[in-house]
DNA sequence: ACCGTGGTTAGCTTTC
DNA sequence: GAAAGCTAACCACGGT
């Protein structure tokens, strides 16, 4: 049933009781800039993940060019990434048996 | 000429009982050791990666805890992001008419 | 750089070489039905898979009714999914091995 | 497809001997089958989910190989199935009302 | 009772 | 063009 209506819903700012409007068009007042400011965060860390990527990219290539099976390569890494998940995973076996058995 | 390191140097099978390796894993060899080195770079970056995507989920998190609605703001991003994109096919299509025109 | 644009783009059939044009535009015609046919066949079966996850929940409902715990045996189960998983994976990678060292 | 039906891996002690009967502590006994029961139960129906997701994905695959695009196809069952909720969503609204009022 | 969290599912990208 | 891996949206659960 419910439904979150307010797309831009905020008020200018979590105390907003200063009441100097900016003049600039409040729809990107204070709370604009607020926005404004996490979107370019976002959007620098998102070019730093797309850069890291990128890198990875590079590093298949490299070892590609030095004779590596690249799809070999990623299996096994992958393999990899699962022994780690699946072991983080038993411990928390562990811990969810031990608190559904009453040991803290 | 069999060149081990241009086809695949790999360790010999799975049902291997090699088991009292060295340290240095000898089997590959040189090419073995490279490989373990190609491996460790790649997933560091991929941890690197995945911290980024934590911080992008930190500042996400930050903003809706001061009122905004993060599904919008992705939308936005989104939007920003194609645009770019938009410009930067147009501008390399620009240049592919001036190399086709001959102006460097 | 190739972007589609057709979203409605097919033919009225496939082997269409009934060359008589129907003239009446055929959004809705022969295309548009073999399309309502395509989609009620999809919401079947996802009907089906709600069915299915449905019953699903109630199956741990009830253990749960009888006391295990619900969280800890999502646990067990990824887990065990996991093991099957990394089983033919590790399969996998050893076919990749023994190909990428040109053992059929 | 599983063969170690009976795996209760930790629960019981690392090192437990199975010798001695399991006192009033139920690891692997009754409560144990009954588990397992149900954890069948349940990785049962997870493949038949599987394969319900492989049908549908088969179709998508079939309407694909005659043309429709299957990224428009999503997107009106998506629709389909929200125009549907919404309208479910409204008849509870009115059984509501209706109970409010006192009408069974 | 609501929020936050984690897990699941679906969509998109990229690879082969 | 198909298959897979990755990412983002969704949903249900438990905590506060």
């Amino acid at each position: 049933m419910s439904e979150n209506v307010a797309s831009f819903p905020v008020a200018d700012s979590p105390s907003a009781h200063d009441n100097e409007q900016p003049k600039t068009q409040d729809v990107g007042g204070v709370a604009g800039q607020r926005l404004a400011s996490f979107i370019e965060r976002i959007e620098r860390l998102e070019e730093e993940k797309a850069a890291l990527m990128e890198d990875i990219k590079e590093v298949y290539a490299e070892a590609k060019g030095v004779g590596f099976d690249v799809k070999t390569m990623r299996k096994l890494i992958s393999l990899r990434k699962m022994d780690t998940e699946k072991r983080r995973e038993a411990d928390e076996l562990l811990e969810l048996y031990k608190a559904a058995v009453g040991l803290a």
